[in-house]
DNA sequence: CTGTTAGCGCGTTCAA
DNA sequence: TTGAACGCGCTAACAG
């Protein structure tokens, strides 16, 4: 298959090269004439840009790198990804711009993936997924002067780095105060990995909310797990040796909360007859389980939106008012939470 | 920040570029002393082959388009997706290739993005992660004689094209022998989108096995559904409104059974007490929820992996074995089943 | 409105 | 073992 260049149209049509780039960018200060023209031998004989050699000349690839969890870490099954994944790639398919996943398994593997991307030129910007403590990316990024923004809340320079972000502080708070007002007293909290930022957030909101209502903190009703199962098995069973047994839980993650509820019914205490659960996300999932889950929606997809947005204009040298961008949440009201009178 | 590019080295080191380019090469007609003098000065100036230009001139971007299912379809919040991706990405990763994440709402849309990114270049090779009927992408990338891999069966032209699949009629067959061995007789099938192959492979085994038991295939007992809410609550709603119910369900997909199951507990019918239910996929919700789901383990992981294999042997232009590789199936068995005796 | 010229940064002949 | 020259396919200055 003869590869079709622009001065193959050239010869044809009788035009200059250059005059053909101008179709193709559909320069006004070609005749409408010409354009049609050229455009006809192209559709003759199958022409279509080489994107490799227009990004080369242009110093762009309108491609971003979107960077996930490194692939050992189990938090990437949830479904959560795929759902900011839909949010970039609707705007990013709409500004006709391309997303290169990460793919490396470890941090390290990943680290070098970046770096080949990045120095290699071969994205403009990049999307990171999560935010760590102490994340190695972030600084080269950051040092690198490389456009980037991240989904959730940096752990250090959170004014100098985009971010786009709930205000996870204060939906720990809603959702616990919702629990609170259905007379529940004694709330225990699960949370998953404690380096993610989000986790540390959404436990602070936690725990202010208990202060406001004059409800000591207690570590012994904080609990960190991951989202194996055996995790969710030892969450559970470490409530379940308190003394004094929580009326209510408040779990980090809808996808820990389908294991933390399925251990409670192993245990023989029903959600919410026995102990009510509230957690955050509305993934897909938290509505149509048994019980429907009653969370924090954190809207995922306008997430996956808006960190498009933002990662276009830094790339395209636009303004950006902000550097914390904050999506609302809200509480979706289902069936995991008992009203006690 | 000045662009290093292989000239800067060349001025540097006083080597021509060609010299340079092959130190990057590592080309063995270059002596060891030169090749760490220029090497030096890399680090120093901190250089890094441009992947744009190498890609030009070698005409070839180590880069693979990944298609997911347009982001419109409900199907795609379906774990099962970063699964393969995780599966795919390892492989890439040790291979140095990219992934192009396709990001289309609709089925146009997708298909004009792949388009654009076989058209113009953009990857070497694609691979499909789902197979429907009558895609017009599939033919798209025939016509063009477009290397490609579809994870999943053709519906068309089976021995043409390179697929990635479990013998998803076998492992319906053997999932629904798995109920008559227990017992079950009045068996139902659930089965997601009806035009997806794999949701008809896998019904024509659950058939299968039926007759060879003697069992007649009954319509009514065959439903399909979409992955919303909704859905799972019709197809539940039409199995109870049956005059004579169902002991067991052979479900598609374990995402289905989540709401299937769920659905059931409304009416008041709890899995496995009242009836038996088996699914696919064996994600890793289908552990933790309640019960267990025993389900087939199609390897996801696995069906990633040997597709990023077989496109990427393809693209280098090695030989290809065979054009169907099947990925065995094995079935996990947890608490979703009721032994009759 | 269109053509000429010059690169973008790199790999690869061919010659030395 | 190294260098000069060319070209990958395209865009963008500068001319006219």
């Amino acid at each position: 298959m003869k590869i079709v260049t622009i001065k193959d149209i050239a010869k044809v049509t009788g035009f200059s090269p250059s005059t053909i780039s101008r179709v193709i960018a559909n320069n006004s200060r070609i005749s409408e004439e010409t354009k049609q023209k050229v455009r006809a031998v192209m559709d003759e004989l199958g022409y279509h840009p080489n994107l490799t050699a227009r990004n080369l000349v242009v110093q762009s690839t309108k491609t971003i790198g979107v960077i996930m969890p490194s692939s050992a870490d189990k938090s990437l099954q949830n479904p959560f990804f795929t759902e900011v994944l839909r949010g970039i790639g609707s705007y990013f398919h709409q500004k006709q711009f391309s997303m290169l996943l990460s793919s490396g398994q470890t941090e390290e593997e990943k680290f070098k993936e970046i770096e080949r991307m990045v120095l290699g030129k071969y994205v403009d910007g990049i999307i990171l997924l999560y935010s760590r403590l102490n994340d190695s990316v972030v600084d080269f990024l950051k040092e690198k002067n490389f456009p980037f923004v991240m989904v959730g809340k940096p752990s250090e320079y959170k004014d100098e780095i985009v971010h786009v972000d709930n205000d996870n502080i204060k939906a720990g708070k809603d959702i616990t105060e919702h629990l609170l007002e259905n007379g529940h007293k004694r709330i225990s909290f699960i949370g998953g990995a404690a380096d993610l930022v989000v986790t540390i957030d959404r436990q602070k909101g936690y725990e202010t909310a208990l202060k406001e209502a004059g409800i000591p903190v207690s570590e012994e009703y904080i609990i960190h797990t991951e989202f194996l199962k055996s995790g969710g098995r030892e969450a559970v069973e470490q409530i379940l040796e308190l003394k004094v047994k929580p009326d209510a839980i408040v779990v980090s993650d809808d996808l820990i909360s389908v294991g933390v509820i399925s251990m409670l019914e192993e245990y023989g205490l029903k959600v919410p007859e026995h102990i009510s659960l509230v957690s955050f996300n509305n993934i897909y999932f938290s509505e149509i389980i048994h019980p429907a889950l009653t969370t924090v929606d954190i809207q995922i997809y306008r997430l996956g939106v808006e960190s498009a947005k933002a990662i276009i204009q830094i790339c395209t040298n636009q303004v950006l008012n902000e550097k914390r961008i904050i999506i609302p949440h809200c509480i979706a009201y289902r069936n995991s939470v008992k009203v006690i009178k």
